[in-house]
RNA sequence: GCACCCGUAGCUCAGCUGGAUAGAGCACUGCCCUCCGAAGGCAGGGGUCGGGGGUUCGAAUCCCUUCGGGUGCGCCA
């Protein structure tokens, strides 16, 4: 069953054809004049002139022509030639009741499935989890479950920071930690001890002493590098250890947060495949030697810009800069790695589209990529796509960090957000009966739910400022706020079961006894298959919409759909949270004006049967965000 | 120097394939708990949508220009 607008447009859509007016004008969407009407459709203006007619006698055709639909009755006609709609009660109820009954809660799936690499996180080997991995890591956690949701087949890749440069950087500076490499057991004995804050400590460190100049560091980092990437047995095997420590930290920073992956792959795996395409580039003349390193040219005749040299003058050159595939040094680039993992991507997962949740500050570094792998043949341009964002400032709008100056650890920022969690949990005098273990694990959820919604919130592209107290807020549009919404609904459905009501069919579907799990399950619900028809009605809870709230709690029901196709479109998934927040507020005020249990008979079976259906999508809608609900709180 | 992004209420942000009176949260003012969780609800004040010009019946939205902020620009990733 469609949504509500989607109906609207195609009934719309057909008055419009009838007429001979074009139906791509006969959009109709939720009003923004409430006094007006439910829906409304602008249409007749645009097509008005196409038709060398007056906005007002199109209107008033095209509403003449609706007068007999059960959706709605003749639109009324405002201004110059606004067509408005009020929903029928019927149809309203119709809907929502289709939204009780089914397992995804009003859902449409994608017309054509396809096989989508979503490729976020990124962590880097030498470097643990910080606040600057958290937007790429909840973006796109949520950008895998919307796309999943809706039909498509998707795998999240990690795709691991795990070669390159600032590997060849690390090992030199455990060369000289050491003083060499030839005590084998010196060696053992070290890789042994190793842990990740070691990695985390010396990979800054090496990289200031390069950046400021030192060439003796620069030059033995590129050799090992090239070394490394050579096959050397002795580089490999401290690369190797350094991965392992990393990969285990990592996975349990990935898992505090609820972000999983399907492929925990990195760079160093498309490694073997890099010696074979840099041969076929060769083959097939795209590449250029240029100051003793191998480009590949991506820019188009006459793009060019301008560019300012270090001596201050200014030259034009092709744009964008060519793809740099083999260094001066004979190793592998950052470029070079990631065309050679859509190769590879290509052939293991066989994808129809590729994204990559990276910071938008790698624009046009994937621009050069995305142009070289469809100049090569290994993929076509619109298979591959960046969903950049923007960084996560503090206070004085410049990327955040820590007082001190640092860059603050994930688990740090975390362990803050749950510390205010449970001060707010015990000033509101929540908890006292919980036993350790649930009071920590409400804390976390609340935690985790604050920090992505607040990231969530926002559109990607922007940029947003860290402020934790204002996340952490249990008012407001906030994740804590939210949690509670749904933690209340909870609440009167076990008192609702308690006093011996049947509950309705989508309360034991979904609503009830599914929080408190494990984030691994998250995406394995969510690779539920879709049911191509709704559940059947059960006996209880049929709804009926009488009160002007349960008509905006209805409605906020049925706009589910548009926000998660509009969030799969846009791979934004701020249009969810938007979703989430406006119906936690529509339940809101249906729960102060229309009392369920206080209430009898049919009408009580409706308003348990609406906020059961609310809790499902309150729930389902915050687990596309990747934020569990707990029982209580 | 060139390119891209941003500038909307006191603060933090939506809206930007052009459409009616520009929205939300916080903060502020005033109401509403003998009633299912008030972490709530309702009402109100608050805006030259950075400035200027243009296109259009209609511009926060599109174009040009200007100011302010951020980011990027081959041997890091």
């Amino acid at each position: 069953m469609k949504d509500l607008a989607s109906a609207f447009t195609a009934a719309n859509a057909r008055v419009f054809a009838k007429l001979g007016l074009d139906p791509k004008h006969a959009d109709v969407r939720r009003s923004d004049r409430p006094d007006l009407g439910e829906f409304q459709a602008n249409g007749a203006l645009a097509v008005a002139k196409a038709a060398g007619k007056k906005p007002q006698e199109v209107a008033q055709s095209v509403a003449a022509e609706w007068s007999a639909t059960e959706l709605s009755p003749a639109p009324s006609i405002a201004g110059p030639g606004f067509l408005n709609f009020k929903v029928t009660a019927d149809a309203l109820t119709r809907r929502a009741q289709f939204v009780a009954d089914d397992a995804h809660a009003g859902a449409s799936l994608v017309e054509h499935k396809r096989r989508v690499v979503v490729d976020y996180g990124g962590p880097n080997v030498a470097k643990g989890m910080h606040v600057g991995h958290l937007r790429a890591s909840i973006i796109g956690e949520s950008v895998k479950r919307i796309y999943r949701f809706r039909g498509d087949e998707v795998w999240g890749d990690a795709h691991f920071g795990d070669w390159g440069f600032q590997m060849g950087l690390v090992i030199t500076a455990l060369e000289d930690e050491l003083g060499g490499f030839d005590d084998e057991a010196k060696l053992d004995a070290r890789l042994k001890a190793l842990t990740l804050d070691q990695l985390e400590a010396i990979y800054p460190a090496y990289a200031k002493r390069v950046k400021e100049g030192d060439i003796n560091v620069r030059d033995r980092a590129r050799k090992a590098t090239a070394a490394l990437q050579g096959g050397s047995e002795l580089h490999r095997t401290i690369w190797k250890a350094m991965h392992d420590v990393s990969m285990a930290a990592q996975k349990r920073d990935f898992a505090s947060l609820g972000v999983d992956f399907d492929l925990w792959l990195g760079e160093s795996d498309a490694d073997p495949l890099i010696p074979g395409m840099v041969e076929d580039l060769g083959k097939k003349g795209l590449l250029e030697d240029d100051q003793g390193a191998r480009i590949l040219r991506v820019a188009g005749p006459g793009e060019t810009r301008k560019k300012k040299r270090d001596d201050g003058t200014v030259v034009e050159v092709e744009s964008p800069d060519p793809l740099l595939v083999v260094s001066s040094e004979g190793s592998a680039m950052y470029g070079t790695t990631d065309l050679a993992t859509i190769v590879q991507r290509m052939r293991d997962q066989k994808p129809d589209l590729i994204l990559y949740c990276v910071d938008q500050r790698q624009a046009d570094h994937f621009e050069q990529v995305y142009r070289a792998a469809a100049k090569a043949g290994y993929a076509q341009r619109d298979q591959l796509e960046h969903i950049g964002f923007g960084t996560m400032n503090g206070p004085d709008g410049t990327p955040f960090k820590t007082r001190a100056g640092g860059v603050l650890k994930l688990q740090d920022l975390i362990g803050q957000a749950e510390e205010k969690a449970r001060h707010r949990l015990k000033e509101n005098e929540i908890g006292a009966d919980f036993s350790k273990e649930e009071f920590e694990d409400v804390a976390h959820k609340v935690a985790i739910a604050a920090i992505k919604f607040a990231d969530l919130s926002n559109f990607r592209g922007t940029s947003y400022i860290f402020d934790l107290d204002r996340f952490m807020s249990f008012e407001g549009k906030t994740g804590p706020y939210l949690l509670y919404q749904a933690v209340r609904i909870k609440s009167i459905l076990r008192k609702a079961e308690e006093m011996g009501l049947t509950p309705s069919p989508p309360l034991r579907g979904r609503g009830q006894g599914e929080g408190g799990r494990s984030d691994a399950q998250a995406p394995e619900r969510l690779n539920a298959p879709h049911p191509p028809t709704p559940a059947p009605q059960g006996g209880g809870g049929v709804i009926a919409i009488e009160h002007e709230s349960e008509r905006a709690l209805a409605l906020a029901l049925d706009a589910f759909d548009g926000a998660l196709r509009t969030a799969y479109d846009k791979k934004s998934p701020h249009f969810l949270a938007e979703h989430a927040f406006n119906l936690a507020q529509a339940f809101s005020g249906f729960y102060t004006n229309c009392p369920i249990l206080p209430s009898e008979g049919a009408v009580r079976a409706s308003r348990l049967a609406l906020a059961a259906a609310t809790l499902k999508q309150l729930t389902l809608t915050l687990d596309l965000l990747g934020i569990e609900v707990p029982e209580r709180m």
